[in-house]
DNA sequence: CCGTAAATGTCGTCG
DNA sequence: CGACGACGTTTACGG
């Protein structure tokens, strides 16, 4: 990894055009040859960048000073025009571990999924993931009468999420075989606005408690 | 801005629990508080990192081996251990002039509209950014006929994109004076999926080419 | 401040 | 490799 602190600009052409006028920026350098331009503030969004892979070509005099050139096979391209050099150092890191999540909307699913009878008693999971020409039902389950379930969940219940469960029931319910089916959008919080439309269209809510429902589940370990 | 090249593991909890085992990494301290933590490799996207507003607390002994705890308002916390310090360096970056774009949405909006004939013999543009009570529909025009047409443009056609019209849809057809309205989905790249809702819904579909749009259009400069 | 739509979205997963 | 949905989405733009 290679950090260079350097009063620059910075053009990319590619999937769009973009400028950034002369200034001081932090410019990363890879060791898979991507480029990263950060400012001093905003966000962890660099300014510009190029993702791997991709190549750097410099072209630069004894100061640093000159361009940079960074390409992909895409022929997108980033120019960065390098004024003055205050900084550059280059690191060996080696391979990264890698990030351990915990707490997605996977865990949320796999924990109501093994504890479907939080929804009512007798129910049962006919499948995860169930399969549809317009995308997959996160649960699909039968209630104590055999009647099909499909239940959408989400992080955050948002107005998407119900239009999404919207969808999929009206596919469902062209199906003989499964209809008619029930819709409920289960979710550790849900908007208001969202709240209105899924009653709108008689899809029931149902709010999960992440912690309870982990709580819950005596053998954690079996759902990873 | 701080630079900190480290051996370091890291925790993140908030939205969610997220762990990074010891690595060396790089520990990038922005002017506003802002933490990002990167790897020799990936994309521009931090390993971890927390946003601003944000403060940095350090318990460290004088070889910069300890902690770093970063907290903001919502309660979110990254603790970063530092177990050995191989680089840091502090660099004064000064006010960033910010980026330049040119090539999104608004201007494919402005390239169509300026072109509306592509899609059919006599027709013209009533308005871009058609007012409605639930936003605004990004082209309306009329064909040969003089009937009403509503455009949603996209640059990568999705589903959204779907349901957005037909909201439109919906809400114009209510308008004695404006039904029936036809309703066009026009992207550079439209999804299969997002192609069968259309259908099922009476939406035709438009592949936009941009750069044969830019190059049938003579002075590409009054679109700017 | 909240809601909506765009994004060089990126990232994982599954077919 | 493409299609698809989640994302600590983030970010910009209105009301």
């Amino acid at each position: 990894m290679r950090l260079v602190i350097a009063s620059c600009s910075v053009d990319y052409v590619g999937r769009l055009t973009a400028h950034l006028p002369s200034a001081t920026r932090l410019l990363l350098v890879k060791a898979d040859g991507s480029v990263l331009v950060h400012s001093d503030g905003g966000s962890y969004k660099p300014l510009n960048w190029m993702s791997p892979p991709c190549s750097l070509a410099t072209d630069v005099d004894d100061d640093g000073v000159g361009t940079w050139t960074v390409t992909n096979k895409a022929g997108e391209k980033l120019v960065i025009t390098l004024d003055e050099v205050h900084h550059d150092s280059a690191h060996e890191l080696g391979i990264d571990p890698g990030l351990v999540k915990d707490g997605v909307e996977a865990h949320l699913q796999a924990l109501l999924a093994a504890q479907i009878e939080v929804l009512g008693e007798g129910w049962r999971v006919v499948r995860r993931e169930f399969p549809t020409a317009i995308g997959p039902v996160d649960i699909m389950c039968r209630d104590a009468d055999g009647k099909s379930v499909a239940i959408e969940l989400k992080r955050r219940g948002d107005i998407d999420g119900v239009e999404q469960l919207t969808r999929y029931l009206g596919l469902l319910n062209r199906d003989p075989l499964l209809a008619p089916v029930r819709g409920i959008f289960a979710a550790q919080e849900i908007k208001p606005q969202a709240r209105v439309l899924a009653g709108d269209r008689g899809i029931e809510c149902v709010v999960l408690d992440y912690d309870a429902l982990r709580g819950l589940d005596d053998s954690e370990s079996r759902l990873f």
